[in-house]
DNA sequence: TCTCACCTCCCCCAAAAGGTGGAGACGGCA
DNA sequence: TGCCGTCTCCACCTTTTGGGGGAGGTGAGA
């Protein structure tokens, strides 16, 4: 049985998902909420599986109200039940979307699909996947394959380099010195320069700045993954 | 009316999803084809408005195809039929959905779906969206979120920069030289040297080369945008 | 065996970068 | 009015970087 929660400022339209839901043998509402506060509450006292958050609400939107959620679950995470959200508005500017998918959501569908689809999301989520409304599936497959796009090229260039050298090229995007690096990949800093310099004029840059730079492009640094803690 | 193409090596399965397909009112296929190459040459001859390709085929694969296939297709551009390519496979490792998404496909189902949603799914992707398989949604969603996490305190240390700071450390992360942010900011050489040190005392960083790794790290330089023409 | 690519290290040197301190100009704000 | 933050520039200094050689050692392959 999927335990499903409805959050919605407009009491008419939380009562229609509601009961489309709830027609349902497999899905249970259990709780409903009309405020991203009370929604936080509500999470917590019913523990449901599933969450159906719109965005615009009194007191504090959807995004927000998910990011806390999902942040104790997270916290809590005694195994109890790794609670998933998904985002039910009727507007999908990217804007939202990115905040949704940051805060950790795991769906995005308009208020427009029809009832089945919905069903189906909450289906599909539930056992662990992700729904989102079409066009934003296809806008972040652009979003992704840009990012991957001028990486071929790239790694093309990439190719042309030792392994050490990309070893050293690595240690140059996470922003060490030659002399850090020197100690990082157990050589003399006389070696490191060796090798920074073969990077630099095999890849036609002039800087390990832009090494960096060209490291990020062709996806051998990796945005995100670091804790620039210097 | 939907003209769809079939690609896969198995003339079986092959007439399995064309029968399905052509059950529907609304939905014709055009062309069949059982490796890469004939199915180049049908998409060509045949204009189908989208594809379902299989990826393990001989002669070439169906990856190597779609590229192709949505490559001729732009060159083209005349405005005929902005073929559209759906990955229809049986496994769906990270590799195969990457390509596939660099390669342009609009969408990525597993063969173990219902018909109907085969039927939706090529539905969707005609009308301009795109669909994934569930379980390819949520990666994708958890790379992306990934990528956004990181972002938000970092933005935070970037708000201590002045507005002037913040252009120099966008133009280093461009991976420019003092003299050449100089010429571009339209300021001394003294000048930016100034700046440049503020960037990096307030933000705790030690080398321009960080300052590249920062900007990156919080977004403020984008990857995948730049051409790395140094 | 000889060659070649690779890794390792050295020296010298010029250029760039980064730190420190100071200074004038401008605009907002108390 | 005076204070403060910002932008602009300067001079001086140290450290780092990057380029130009050269040189020894290793292992794979012709």
């Amino acid at each position: 049985m999927i335990r499903v929660m409805v959050v919605d400022d407009q009491a008419l339209v939380r009562r229609g998902f509601a009961l489309v839901l709830d027609n349902e043998p497999d899905i249970q509402v259990v709780a409903e909420a009309g405020t991203g506060l009370t929604a936080i509450a509500a999470a917590r006292e019913h523990q449901p599986d599933i969450i159906l958050m719109d965005i615009r609400m009194p007191e504090m939107d959807g995004l927000e109200a998910t990011a806390r959620i999902l942040q104790t679950e997270k916290k809590a995470e005694a195994g109890d039940t790794p609670c998933r959200v998904i985002i039910l508005t009727t507007f999908d500017p990217d804007e939202y979307v990115f905040r949704a998918l940051r805060a950790g959501a795991s769906g995005f569908v308009l208020k427009d699909i029809p009832p089945e689809a919905l069903v189906e999301a909450v289906r599909t989520v539930a056992d662990g996947g992700a729904m989102l409304a079409p066009g934003i599936t296809q806008r972040l497959i652009s979003q992704f394959a840009q990012k991957l796009g001028t990486g071929r090229n790239l790694a093309e260039r990439l190719e042309r380099l030792t392994a050490r050298e990309r070893e050293v090229l690595a240690a140059i995007a996470d922003g060490k010195s030659n002399a850090e690096i020197a100690e990082a990949l157990f050589i003399g800093p006389a070696t490191v320069k060796t090798h920074v310099s073969s990077v630099l004029s095999k890849l036609g840059l002039r800087d390990r700045a832009q090494a960096v730079v060209f490291a990020y492009e062709c996806g051998l640094a990796n945005a995100g993954g670091r804790d620039v803690g210097f």
